[in-house]
DNA sequence: GGTATGTATGTTATACCATAACACGTCAAG
DNA sequence: CTTGACGTGTTATGGTATAACATACATACC
């Protein structure tokens, strides 16, 4: 699978997928997808763009869970700690990872006329990067890589 | 020169000589390294890692600026738009550019022990990621590049 | 079943990060 | 000497995030 990028595509199936694969992986590891949790990756996967953990919270306490800061938070760490979820450094938002379970360093290309955001492969990226970490003695555990520019859209309306 | 790296080197001369290119590249352009600006530039510099906003404030309050935050974040984001300072999107702080003017695209190696900041150079990685991007239409205008790790001497004790 | 233990959720309160909007001062151009 | 652009100071507010504690729920074990 190639990323889902900005191009047009069957949402219902792509959010379908991916909570059915989050569902397996919940079960493979030691990790419980509760209704929040799970809420929480629904409503970012419907959204389908990056969301602020206010508006995650403000739309789960229109549905009877708590309204109370930590409780987006708590869930929106799990997700990115599970791997279902990513947290974009740029906006102080979260998106679904649209191909959880696969090994992948997340690079986000995000658009700034449209605020969608698209992971892009990264390994190569990641592979640039460490070489030039290694040759400081530093050794990463995470990288952000993040980029702001124009979606292919947007540069079509300008 | 390459990067400043985690290493230790002579400080005072590393600030002093950047400021003196920071006062070059303002006349240069049109630009006014005011006392404000400046004295947030060498605060940045004496400390030589990663700062909040507020943290520079708090100096330049002690030292009869004002204390506002808009003071601060007015000084830094002029500081980051000439390209004298990079922000830490990360840690929400901020921190001198160890060698201003040259055309550089900003690669941050971020020890979460000690909290120190580095520039690695950064080339091939935007090179790799220019051409992820470039596969999905996307058009970078800015990318940020944030790597969380040890450091070596951060590594040696532990 | 009952109970202990860990984990998840709810809630209060607060801390931290950032900017809008307006007032005042200064300096250079006309 | 006035106008306009820019920089600084200040008030007020908005947005982001977490510490700390209380409660509930699930699971495993006796």
């Amino acid at each position: 699978m190639q990323t889902p990028a900005f191009h047009s595509h069957d949402h219902a199936h792509c959010t379908g997928d991916v909570l059915a694969r989050a569902d397996a992986l919940m079960s493979e590891r030691a990790a419980r997808l509760t209704p929040v949790r799970r809420r929480v990756l629904e409503i970012l996967l419907e959204a389908h763009r990056a969301m602020g953990a206010y508006d995650v919270l403000q739309r789960l306490a229109a549905e009877g869970f708590g309204n109370q800061p930590p409780v987006a938070y708590r869930a929106l760490d799990f997700l990115v700690e599970q791997g279902l979820a990513h947290r974009i450094q740029r906006l102080n938002a979260f998106t679904a990872c649209m191909h959880p379970g696969e090994a992948h360093a997340p690079a986000f290309l995000i658009c700034r006329n449209c605020n969608a955001v698209a992971e892009a492969p990264a390994s190569p990226v990641l592979a640039a990067l460490e070489a030039a970490a290694g040759s400081e003695g530093f050794a990463i555990e995470r990288a952000s890589i993040e980029a702001v520019g124009l979606c292919p859209s947007c540069q079509a309306a300008a």
